[in-house]
DNA sequence: AAAATTGTCAACCGCGCCAAA
DNA sequence: TTTTGGCGCGGTTGACAATTT
């Protein structure tokens, strides 16, 4: 048997691609009104369309087919897909088979464009479902168990360390930029923020969070002293309101930042604006023990807040 | 007002499964 | 048992729209 090249025709025919027009569609379902669904190989050429099978089948059931279920999705239709992608995963097909008149690819682009964004502003991560500080616990714990640091000075490991608390740093500051997180938008509150984030105790401010959050802290770094609690003490509440003004005066001043392709002057930029630098670039070099770190210390109002912990 | 960025969604591509040869 | 080809699936792309800078 011989198997034509997909994007030749029996004429050895260039096949089209791309969007379809209205005529197209028109003798698509003509032909799917008179024959109903069979060989999808044979009916471009029956149907009098120079397209491959897989396009013409691809048209027809995420678009023309007459059962499709068209607008936005409902409140149910969300819950569906999110409780569904936790059990199955990625599993598009099976999921729509849930949703009738949905197809697997608007379920798709739905969570792709929508839903995970949905869930990561609300706390969740949208691959396990689970809240996203049992990450973080991860994230410090198993590179830090205790004592580790302090008795094996590597440089690439304080580093990285280092790299890991600028990013905890964002974290804290995002948080604290943003309305409050809960599920699904809405008002967010210190009780579903506790919930969210998967901690026992109600939480009501910034500094019980990154206690909650990261408890091995005080192992990150050999320079840290034991007492920690007068740099929590420095962290501001909350926000309790979406007033600009309030959020900019609790942003938390940067703490470090690489030596990478930022003039000092860009630095200067990013720290006062509180832009979150290249984390990637930051990592990538995070083993390199050539990198430089610099403080701010310059400017006294940005290091006041971290210099006790590192100088 | 124009340019840049971000979001949306239809359509394509390649792979793997499975039935038929 | 192996090979072949149809089909469906999930990931990705690219065009267009909407929004932001």
């Amino acid at each position: 048997m011989v198997r034509l090249p997909s994007k030749i025709n029996s004429e050895n025919e260039e096949l089209k691609k791309g969007s379809w027009t209205q005529e197209e569609d028109e003798k698509l379902i003509d032909y799917m009104q008179k024959h109903g669904v069979g060989s999808w190989q044979f009916l471009p050429k029956k149907a009098g369309l120079n397209r491959c099978g897989k396009s013409c089948r691809l048209r027809w059931t995420n678009y023309l087919r007459p059962d499709i279920k068209r607008g936005n999705f409902s409140l149910d239709e969300e819950q569906t897909i999110i409780h569904f992608h936790s059990i199955l995963g990625n599993k598009w097909s099976t999921i729509a088979t849930s949703l009738p008149g949905r197809t697997d690819n608007e379920i798709k682009n739905y969570w792709n464009t929508s839903l995970k964004k949905k869930l990561i502003r609300s706390g969740i991560d949208p691959n396990t479902h689970q809240p996203l500080t049992t990450h973080l616990h991860n994230f410090f714990d198993l590179s830090l168990p205790s004592n580790s640091i302090a008795m094996i000075p590597n440089p690439n490991l304080i580093l990285e360390n280092l790299a890991k608390i600028q990013l905890l740093h964002n974290i804290l500051q995002l948080l604290n930029t943003n309305p409050l997180p809960n599920l699904l938008g809405g008002t967010g509150s210190s009780q579903n923020l506790s919930q969210f984030y998967g901690l026992s105790h109600e939480i009501s401010n910034q500094k019980e969070l990154m206690s909650s959050m990261v408890p091995n802290l005080e192992n990150i770094n050999p320079l840290i002293s034991s007492d920690f609690t007068p740099i929590l003490e420095t962290i501001p509440e909350f926000p309790h309101s979406n007033n600009e003004s309030n959020n900019k005066d609790n942003f938390i001043p940067a703490l470090v930042f690489p030596e990478t392709n930022l003039s000092s002057d860009q630095t200067h930029s990013v720290v006062n604006s509180g832009e979150i630098p290249n984390y990637d670039l930051l990592f990538m070099n995070s083993t390199n023990a050539d990198i430089i770190w610099k403080t701010d210390m310059e400017d006294e109002a940005n290091s006041s807040f971290w210099k006790d912990i590192f100088i």
